[in-house]
RNA sequence: GCCUCGGUAGCUCAGUUGGAUAGAGCAACGGUUUUCUAAACCGUGGGUCAGGGGUUCGAAUCCCUUCCGGGGUACCA
């Protein structure tokens, strides 16, 4: 509705000769009490008419309905003008911009972007943290794709590391040789089951430590299984044959595990890189820097950026002894990650416990004059917590991503069965049907939400199936390609000029008009969240315009039987590409 | 201590260039099915937008301040 901001242009320019920004003209949406589509708020405005709020805003309706064919009628409310706008101006927008194929589809902005996420370490199974942070990072990349961008999914995994040689040694003391064929489990939580053997064994170890006279510090230090677990890893490192080979068995087996759970949620990758060969890199960044002068070395030899006078701290980037810290090893792989694929922008998809870690990755980046640093980014996100706090590998309070998906299809199942719905479906369709129930709820649930808050999940309480929930668009989706089957839905383009019209049906192409803008925004703030919510109001809208109106099937052929077809048609349609942005399937039935 | 992100209905959450009487869902209560899928729709009740101050025609939104919570402030990753 851009023409208002023109035309009202043109009145002020007319009224009162002068003209005005078009950013100082502020349109929006009338609220559903008051008559119109459209509304000025024209407070700004009395600064130019030297006039009454009401008096400047009737002046203006007045101009813009004796000029202006689209605009029919005008009302003030205190400071607010709102315009009718005809019928026909909405069913030529419908025809012409909503119904085009290409509606809401970006083309290509020559942009490559990378998006890193997932990022697993090989000594657990994942947990509803990693799912959140995986449905994130996959439709932030759906997102972006659908703005114009080419995307790379990367997922760097932390497959190194004295956590694998925790899982690693336990097994070899107490694992008897077992492997995922011959206990059946899979392979991460075997291994997961170990890293928390480890863990109760070293702290028993601690205890006897202590109850001999140590402190808690001397006890963790000094207790034997840290230190072989610490010359294993000594081991790895020297390329011990032994070492690198049970190393590589079991990381194999937590791959195998992991690439289930990525299946079962639906995200894939375009590179996967490892740890185990990254760890080494960023000495000569390191170097790089020194040469540069911003980095310093101290007395010891151990090298340091000074960032204070950016509000934060020094930071270490390299240890005396010559070896790396977690963010040399980052600077490092940043670098190589840049070479590889020469992409414009770069998102971190990593929780917001490490947003002072990449707050200074990035500065130090840009201190060392990379020309892509600003292209950095850190998709931070919020915890998932559980009632009663933080979720804890080790104390076991973590809900577990194969169960919660299993959980979720269950009751899925159950539902779906109580409600009889699924009864002549061939069984092959009822899973495939279940599963999909089943994540879309997961999959809303947790995308719905602003990346940045944190998120309760309540394991005694499922997952919603109504209301403001996954299923309750699927649903909606489902419901809308009945309908167009049963009336052999033919696509056709209606004239602008019939009635009938009812005002839901408008707020629907207003609705669906959105879209485009919709993706716009969610893709620049990187959060699939808004649109998780328009979809929803989509949806909702379509409902209610279901209930009021008379059964379309039934309806007598004519423009206005076409019209709402191709209304429930282009709805359907857009939740299902919405929805596949958010990484979520829409059944055809349910 | 310092840095940072949060605090909106009983619960889970929407609400951005500052706009009208702050919205949904769940839960509670009541209603709608001889009509295209009731996982739906309609209605009722429920608010000190954490507290206080400021900016202005107008503040959940911007500024200051206090309180509460998460996270960080490691030669862990």
């Amino acid at each position: 509705m851009n023409f208002i901001i023109t035309e009202t242009q043109k009145a002020i320019l007319e009224l009162y000769k002068e003209e005005i920004a078009e950013s100082v003209i502020n349109i929006q949406e009338t609220r559903k009490e008051f008559e119109g589509q459209a509304t000025i708020v024209v407070f700004p405005i009395t600064k130019i008419s030297k006039k009454s709020p009401e008096q400047t805003a009737a002046e203006i309706g007045e101009y813009l309905v004796a000029h202006v064919e689209d605009i029919t009628k005008f009302n003030v409310v205190k400071g607010f003008l709102n315009l009718s706008i005809a019928e026909s101006y909405f069913l030529k927008q419908f025809n012409e911009e909503i119904l085009a194929p290409d509606f809401g589809r970006y083309p290509a902005n020559g942009k490559k972007v990378m998006v890193e996420y997932s990022s697993p370490n090989t000594n657990k199974p994942l947990h509803l943290g990693h799912v959140r942070n995986n449905l994130l990072g996959y439709s932030v990349s759906e997102l972006l794709k659908a703005y114009g961008y080419n995307v790379v999914k990367v997922n760097l995994v932390n497959d190194r590391g004295i956590h694998i040689c925790k899982s690693m040694l336990a097994w070899q003391k107490w694992g008897n040789g077992e492997t995922p064929e011959s206990t059946g489990e899979k392979g991460d939580h075997l291994v997961g089951r170990y890293y928390v053997i480890f863990d109760r064994e070293y702290k028993k170890e601690i205890d006897t430590l202590k109850a001999a006279g140590q402190t808690e510090d001397e006890a963790k230090k000094n207790a034997p299984l840290i230190k072989e677990a610490q010359q294993m890893l000594l081991k790895w490192e020297q390329g011990d044959e032994e070492v690198v080979s049970l190393w590589k068995t079991m990381n194999e087996w937590v791959y195998a595990g992991f690439n289930i759970t990525y299946k079962n949620l639906g995200v894939d990758f375009d590179k996967f890189y490892y740890e185990s060969n990254t760890y080494l890199l960023g000495k000569g960044t390191v170097d790089e820097g020194l040469a540069k002068g911003v980095f310093f070395k101290k007395e010891d030899g151990s090298v340091w950026i000074d960032l204070t006078e950016d509000g934060l701290d020094q930071k270490l980037v390299l240890r005396a002894d010559g070896t790396s810290v977690y963010i040399t090893q980052d600077l490092g792989t940043a670098e190589m990650k840049h070479d590889d694929f020469n992409m414009d922008e770069s998102i971190y998809v990593v929780g917001n416990e490490q947003d002072y870690h990449f707050k200074v990755l990035f500065l130090i980046l840009e201190k060392l004059g990379k020309s892509w640093a600003k292209g950095l980014y850190h998709l931070s996100y919020g915890m998932v917590d559980l009632p009663n706090g933080k979720m804890k590998s080790r104390e076991g309070t973590v809900v577990d991503a194969d169960e919660l998906i299993e959980s979720m299809i269950t009751t899925a199942r159950e539902k779906t069965e109580e409600l009889g719905k699924t009864n002549d479906f061939p069984q092959e369709d009822k899973e495939e049907l279940y599963k999909n129930i089943g994540l879309g709820a997961l999959k809303y649930f947790l995308l719905k939400v602003e990346p940045k808050k944190r998120l309760l999940f309540n394991p005694a309480e499922s997952i919603d199936f109504q209301g403001n929930t996954g299923p309750f668009i699927q649903y909606t989706h489902a419901r809308i390609k009945s309908l167009l089957s049963k009336s052999n839905y033919q696509f056709a383009v209606t004239s602008e000029q019939f009635s009938g019209i009812s005002a839901v049906e408008l707020e629907m192409i207003l609705q669906l008009a959105k879209y485009p803008a919709e993706i716009e925004i969610a893709a620049k703030a990187f959060s699939p969240a808004s649109l998780a919510n328009y979809l929803y109001e989509l949806a909702k809208l379509f409902n209610k315009f279901y209930h009021e109106v008379p059964p379309i099937v039934k309806t007598e052929e004519g423009d206005l039987k076409q019209f709402r077809l191709n209304l429930c048609k282009k709805t359907a349609d857009i939740i299902h590409a919405g929805m596949l942005i958010l990484g979520i399937a829409s059944p055809e039935r349910m």
